[in-house]
DNA sequence: TATAAATGTTAGACAAGACTAACAAAAGGG
DNA sequence: CCCTTTTGTTAGTCTTGTCTAACATTTATA
């Protein structure tokens, strides 16, 4: 129901999207190991998640993500590339060091800003 | 003693110095509407500044900041300005979008990505 | 200068998000 | 199929930051 997600939030969300999308599913300590959180803090956000039906989740089984999830993962994703490619290809960061900066950037930037910075990413490509 | 500020306490520091430059003083009930918070949020923020050593302040009396306040302070309003000053001459968005969206970047972008954001900003400029 | 208004502080509560330690369940190997 | 290891959960704690309500102090004004 809710529309805004922290950005805590997001950057499971993202995660668990992006595990599914690679091997078709999704373990609570492999949320652990990439985002170098405890064990216990992704039953927490797994609870959370699930509450705003962003996933579907019960105690011991699979991590399913839903439609909502998809669409709102899918989002912060697109923000993640686009920024990374804004950093890598127009600031001459390391991918590294752009990624980590989208990172952080995704989740508080505007979107107007946003669009704003895409279509300047898009134009000004140096290819 | 600390060298990294939460963004909250970065934003107080801010408003506080920017107030004591322009007026000479600030007053806790200043901070709380400028910032939007409750006077009870002021005084929390105040004693964790203090306690860090960013500003000198002790019951019902003035807040002065400390050397090392300046330092940070002047270091955060750098990056407001040059990322509003990005937002703003090079992406085209409103003076209030640039700044709204400086004001949330300056907290989690890296020293380095945000070095080459200067760069480019002031190479790009279209006067 | 006494008192009212404005400002500042304290206490107590809450929320998000993280942790550790202890326990529970699942998975894998012999 | 039992036992060990791995994975997941729970309970309890911590930190940051917020709030309201009640109280204290300062400032301003009649």
């Amino acid at each position: 129901m809710e529309t805004v997600l922290s950005s805590g939030l997001e950057d499971y969300l993202e995660c668990i999207f992006n595990n599914i999308e690679k091997k078709g599913q999704v373990k609570a300590i492999e949320i652990s190991k990439e985002l170098d959180v405890s064990r216990a803090s992704v039953t927490d956000a797994l609870h959370r998640l699930a509450e705003k039906e962003y996933i579907n989740y019960e105690r011991y089984g699979s991590i399913e993500i839903t439609k909502k999830g998809i669409l709102k993962a899918k989002e912060v994703i697109d923000k993640h590339v686009i920024l990374t490619n804004f950093f890598e290809n127009i600031l001459n960061l390391s991918h590294e060091e752009a990624s980590e900066n989208a990172c952080r950037i995704e989740h508080v930037i505007t979107k107007n800003a946003f669009k704003k910075l895409k279509e300047y990413t898009t134009t000004n490509q140096e290819k």
